[in-house]
DNA sequence: GTGGTCTAGACCACG
DNA sequence: GTGGTCTAGACCACG
């Protein structure tokens, strides 16, 4: 998986690299229980300061997308197929309905928003 | 519109101002061309500083959400019709990814995802 | 001359009414001696404050571009052409060099912007 | 560079030094990529509140000119050289309406308005 | 050490 | 009376 991020922008680097790591394990390119590179690798190959890497790592291992194992390093958690949100989050909930009124305000109608729902649903591996 | 802040959020005060606001815009809460509360007056009821409206109104300003017109204060903006998004911003498709993402791994099917995008899409007001 | 002013500006109002009036006399379509209305009568057409025109005409009779006869009311000035500018005011050279920058950086090159304000000047009624 | 302010102008503080940064830019005294001093130290340096240098930085990065990079503060933008303007903006164009028919009207004829564009663009170094 | 956010309080331009 | 600007001073997120 190539990682990139981007410098300028307002998203703090931890957060680019958590969220580009969620979507890899979302759309398979990362695999369930697959090595990530260890904190210093991941550093030096982007040329950042390990502690953001650091600190991007803990946060994924603290929502339970990652496992840090001390001996082998981190790797991408098996998918818990018992534990399946009954119930969308209310975070998730709450985020949604931002990115519709602002969609929405800008003229988007509901079978538009759908259809890239779907067209980005369709990339992501995780489909039961 | 009721307002409330969220103190211990990460999410800047300002900037939950500014979502709370689309998001009235959006459902219709509050309606095209509405008078907001003054900067002042709506500091006062939240118990925050005048400058952390007067940042969210700025910054909703910006983005064409608002218009200040110097006699009578800030208002709604009258929704331009004929600007409509052709296509939906990268931004949006941006944000939408990692929501999917998050979604997906939780086990949300696209069917679920998108009865919930539906059920938001039913509180706005802003279809055509 | 139709007279519209945009209440949403940045540009406070009796600016704005300023403005319009020096391009209206620059492009002929307010003659030199011609009267103005009345600041009542300009108030009431434009639907906003009478001290907001009356803003805008003691700038301009400020800078000499109108005099205001008590009896006659306010009138576009005689152009002194004795009085002609033997080098351009340090103002207009600032303003200017802002301009040119902002055009610069976005990659307008000198003859593409001689060609805009030749097509400007081609407007305007005051070439000697 | 030297950035001086002018405290009694009309020109709010903060409009001032993003008007001298982008003919700072525009002229080459800013390279691109070069860093400005952090908001602070210019704070300090013009003695004004870091506040207003905030703002000014915050102006210059919406704009496009500046980006603020979190590891070592803000730095000019590499010049976008695929995204030039076709067309000069609508913007500009109003705004150098205003000031040709001030020109006019004060007897300053196209050619010499046009030697004073052409001496102002011969101390830009953004030409292609 | 950097910019980002927030406060309390002040004065001013605009209308 | 409204928003806009500015100050002094503080704390925090990021790296």
């Amino acid at each position: 998986m190539l990682l990139s991020l981007d410098l300028d922008s307002e998203t703090p680097l931890y957060e680019q690299l958590r969220n580009r790591i969620i979507i890899g394990i979302a759309t398979g390119e990362l695999a369930e229980q697959e090595k990530l590179p260890t904190v210093r690798q991941l550093a030096d190959d982007l040329g950042i300061n390990a502690m953001t890497v650091n600190k991007a790592y803990a946060l994924l291992k603290q929502e339970g997308y990652i496992a840090i194992d001390r001996r082998h390093g981190a790797k991408v958690s098996a998918r818990q197929q018992g534990k399946v949100d009954a119930v969308p989050e209310p975070e998730l909930e709450r985020k949604l309905e931002l990115l519709i009124a602002e969609a929405a305000i800008r003229g988007v109608d509901p079978s538009r928003f759908h259809q890239l729902c779907a067209r980005i649903f369709s990339k992501m591996s995780y489909q039961p």
